[in-house]
DNA sequence: CGGGAGCAGTGGAACGATCCAACAGTAGAC
DNA sequence: GTCTACTGTTGGATCGTTCCACTGCTCCCG
């Protein structure tokens, strides 16, 4: 109603046309503002600041916005914002055969936390040889507000990299011994989850808990085998001799295996992974002994492989689901430039059960 | 050099000050034009249509373009071109236990093929009670070029609103029998891969070789049974009573394969998923019944499970790189809008012969 | 009654790329 | 010598949004 005066230069009538429909009919901005009888800023501030609008006015354009099924076109946004809302993930060539299982479930749960504070996960790729090919090119075409990075194992340089570029990222996976690091991050803490996988053990009756672990190099392996030492440690339990380092293969594990159950008095496995887990359970199929009942296991990352393996693998589950939350809740403080509250942020895993452990179970 | 007579209003001298550097320092078309002693559009061509170029001015610009480290703004791009060079994937949430493993292989493959082309892979998901949530936003902001679809299974909506809508996009998997279907699309041959895995078995003596796949209502499931059905019959061996439906889930594998196995002529196993396999690995080992050795089992779709579980599952592998490769292929005819010279496309899968299917196996 | 504050809303400019029409310069044809 | 064709390059306009400075208008207070 409120027809205000509508000032107009005149010199050139017909140069300056408002473009009111967009190319292919999809409405804009202006065709909302033409149909709603107000201007272009107003819509505007109806979707990004809805309190300064008086509330019959809201209303109004809301409801053309509804009615023409108007979204604002996010290149546009992202040109003048210079925020495009999207998230960027370096995701791997896959490597048969490890536990990149976790991945999947890591990934749904990163889209979905992600969506609710409407961003999108953008995946890209680079060169197997280079670990930093891709970022780059991302950042300096402005295509993504923030990476997520994953594998922050000792010798990764892309937290690194980003830091010195002066990119927002969060990492899932701490910084562990670099001093320079100072960046946000999410984990989970492993030690404990190894102590609650020998704690379990423990309490079936088990002394004699072997580990089996990846190299001395990884910061991760060593991290979870720092749980089982102490658990076995404050029960009593001496570990040395105990602990074996192996790669990450279900072939080599099973081999191992076989050579720690020489030892009989070794009843129970604590494992880096559920690959190493599962090589265990070969070996005591080959060697006709009943997992569990005879000897227990414990697996790492309750992949997809430790809950439909005979007779079921009890594994150590990451939150990954919470990881996913508080990374996009870490990005949005790096974002906004808040001040880091805390640099970052310890999960603590927990014990999924099944009968592999399960010192009572008879088939 | 070239200081060609530059008009200005006059009135206020330092108000349009061409921009010549972003904001944060970062470099833009103008900056490499300014350096280069060219102007924009050059530095465009240069870019998108170098054999414009003379090849001296095109050594120079490249060769600012290489010292500044310029990469052209997407937001821009994206704005003038109306094309993102994104391709949407909506991501469910995860299933547990089922096989969405094998969307982690083809999640590489696809991302890997598309940023060949310079596209990248935009994740999101939507709310899952309605499988069309999240498309029509995209689509109106204009965020994506296209999409991919994964879930064709029968009765899934989101190939025919997209094909209504207009929008572009291609499926992994066949529309089945949707006469009015007539968009492009990769599929693997499931009939063949149950052939191959049947025929397989055939081989290695097996006469009375059973079925476990999915209900009725699943076309995918129909697929693969008919070539277990058309080998079984090829080689003079009735079908009827061998074929088991159910859902797919490594119990109710295992309880039906103990029902199967009450009819001691039965001695093999074709399963539509490697879910169903397992469960039938289970209910051997609860049978005391050697794998491979006493009864064969072949699996479907070669998960990690699949990889890992002992004492090693036959199973049926879909090259998923290359229907990324081809997925990609034809988003870039439809994106051409090409004529589409072929609708869909069929791959054959292979299969992977493991212990569970080796007869002359002994552990 | 004049003036500062606050409110709702306006029009122009800007983000950084590409599209477009036009330009100078050269060569070839008449 | 002029006209046409062609090549390489140019400046201006444009895509759709948000930022910015500003305008009427009302209200309140001295």
């Amino acid at each position: 109603m409120s027809s205000t005066s509508r000032s107009s230069a005149g010199r050139e009538p017909s140069r300056r046309r408002p473009r009111v429909l967009g190319g292919d009919g999809v409405p804009t901005l202006a065709t909302v503002a033409d149909e709603a009888g107000v201007s272009r800023q107003t819509v505007s501030n109806a979707l990004n600041n809805p309190e300064l609008l008086r509330p019959e006015t809201l209303v109004r354009v809301q409801s053309v916005i509804e009615r023409l099924g108007y979204s604002p076109n996010r290149a546009a946004r992202q040109l003048r914002t210079r925020s495009s809302h999207l998230v960027g993930l370096r995701f791997e060539p896959a490597q048969e055969g490890t536990s990149n299982a976790l991945m999947d479930r890591f990934l749904h749960s990163l889209v979905e936390a992600a969506s609710r504070t409407g961003h999108h996960l953008l995946l890209f790729s680079g060169d197997p040889a280079d670990p930093l090919d891709g970022y780059e090119d991302l950042l300096r075409s402005t295509a993504v507000d923030a990476f997520v990075v994953t594998d922050t194992y000792a010798g990764t340089p892309q937290a690194g990299f980003l830091q010195d570029r002066g990119a927002p990222f969060v990492a899932f996976g701490r910084p562990w011994d670099d001093p320079r690091a100072d960046h946000a991050w999410v984990d989970v803490d492993g030690a404990a989850g190894a102590r609650l996988a020998t704690e379990h053990l423990l309490d079936q009756g088990h002394r004699r808990i072997a580990w089996l672990g990846w190299e001395r190099s990884s910061r991760i392996s060593q991290d979870r085998r720092s749980g089982w030492e102490a658990a076995l440690r404050e029960a009593g339990v001496d570990p040395v001799g105990l602990g074996v380092r192996l790669t990450d293969n279900v072939d080599a594990a099973r081999m191992a295996a076989h050579r720690v159950l020489e030892d009989a008095t070794v009843t129970a496995f604590v494992c880096a992974s559920d690959t190493l887990a599962v090589g265990v359970l070969h070996a005591l199929a080959e060697r006709r002994v009943q997992p569990g009942a005879q000897v227990g296991v414990v697996g790492f990352d309750d992949s997809a492989a430790a809950q439909v393996t005979w007779p079921g693998l009890t594994s150590v589950r990451q939150p990954l689901e919470q990881v996913a939350v508080e990374l996009v809740r870490s990005l949005h403080r790096v974002l906004g430039h808040q001040p880091v509250e805390e640099q970052g942020r310890m999960l603590e895993p927990t014990l999924v059960v099944r009968r592999s452990s399960e010192r009572g179970w008879k088939p």
